[in-house]
DNA sequence: GCAAAACGTTACTTTTTTGTCAAGATTGAC
DNA sequence: GTCAATCTTGACAAAAAAGTAACGTTTTGC
C-alpha cells in the first residue's frame, strides 16, 4: 500500500500554490525548480490538474498556475482520487491473474477489507485540506493529529 | 494509494492456508489453480511468505505449504509490510524528483500526512488476523466494521 | 538406485508506470 | 506585427513492477 510518484509530486505542486501570497501565481519552470523535478514533469502534473479542475492557467508572457479555488476548500481526498486515476473503483477487475474475472468474483473475504481499508484512508483525508499543509512540519502534524483525534470521537459517538 | 499484485495475491494465498482443516497442506500448482495465477507466480509469492515466515514447506512427494503459525495469530499489518517490502520506511528517499535528495528535506508539510496515513492502515490492519478472512463476504465485511467500530471507540477514549 | 513430484533460486521477458522530448498554440510586450 | 515567454499535447524512452522460464535440490515410492 503505497502512494504513486503521480499523488506524492502532484500533490506537492499544489501545495506550492496554496502557499502564494492572494493573487499571485507560479509559472511551469519555477514549480519544477521548487519541487525538485523537471519542467516536462511538472508540465505533465499541471495539466491533469488543471484537467481535473484544480487549477486555472493561462498562457503567454505573464502566464501560469493559481488554485482554482481557495486552499481550505480543496480536500485532499479529492486530489488523490483523480491523481490515483480512481483506482479503486476498478480493483477487482484488476486483480484476476491470469483469467479474465476474479476467481472471487462471487464471494470474497479480502473485498471488504480492501473497500473498508481505502473509507478509511478517504474519510481521513476528507478531512484535510490543501490550506493545513502549508505550515511547518511540526504545525502540520499537530493539526493532523488534532483532526483525526476529533474526527473519531465523532465516529464512535455516532455507532 | 494502491495495493500491489504482490501484495492482493500474497494474502490471497495465505488466506486459502487459513481455510484448510488442521494439519492439511497445499501444493503450489494448487494453491495457483485456486486463486487463477500461474504455478510460477505462485512459486514467487509462497518463496517470499516462506522467507518472511509465514509458512512452512515440505519439498518433495507429498510435499506443500502450510501456515507456520494459527491462522488467528497473523496479523494482516505483519503480511502487508513484508509483501510491500516496507515501502513506508523509504518514502522520502523515493520521491527525490531529479534531485540526490527531497526538497523538503529540512521541513515537510505532507510528511506527516503521509506518515499519519501509514499510521491509521497499519493500525487498521493489525486488528484483522487471517482467521477473520476466511467467512463469507457479509460476515467478513461485518467483523471488519465491527472491530473498526470497537478500535475507534477505545482510541477516543484515550485521547 | 531411480524416476516422479514437489519446492528453491536466479535470470529473463513482458507490462505498466514514470519521465522526457518536440512541435504546436496562445498571449503580452515592444 | 514580430518575438519571446508560456502553456498544451501526443509520441517516445527509461525505469520499475509483475510475471515466466529454466534449472537445481529434496523427498517419496517403487
Amino acid at each position: 500500500m503505497k502512494i504513486s510518484a503521480q499523488e506524492e509530486y502532484g500533490l506537492r505542486c499544489l501545495v506550492q500554490l496554496a502557499d502564494l501570497p492572494e493573487g499571485e501565481s507560479l509559472t511551469l519552470p519555477q514549480i519544477a525548480e521548487r519541487e525538485g523535478i523537471s519542467t516536462a514533469n511538472a508540465g505533465k502534473l499541471m495539466w491533469l490538474l488543471n484537467r481535473a479542475g484544480f487549477v486555472h492557467s493561462t498562457r503567454g508572457t505573464k502566464g501560469g498556475y493559481l488554485l482554482a479555488r481557495p486552499a481550505s476548500e480543496i480536500r485532499l481526498s479529492e486530489i488523490i482520487r483523480v491523481l490515483d486515476d480512481d483506482e479503486m473503483a476498478k480493483h477487482c477487475d484488476n486483480y484476476t491473474g491470469v483469467l479474465d474475472s476474479c476467481v472471487h468474483k462471487g464471494d470474497c473475504g479480502i473485498r471488504p477489507v480492501i473497500i473498508g481499508l481505502h473509507e478509511i484512508v478517504a474519510d481521513a483525508l476528507s478531512n484535510i485540506t490543501l490550506s493545513h499543509l502549508v505550515g511547518s512540519e511540526s504545525s502540520v502534524d499537530a493539526t493532523f493529529h488534532k483532526i483525526q483525534g476529533i474526527h473519531r470521537t465523532l465516529e464512535s459517538q455516532r455507532a
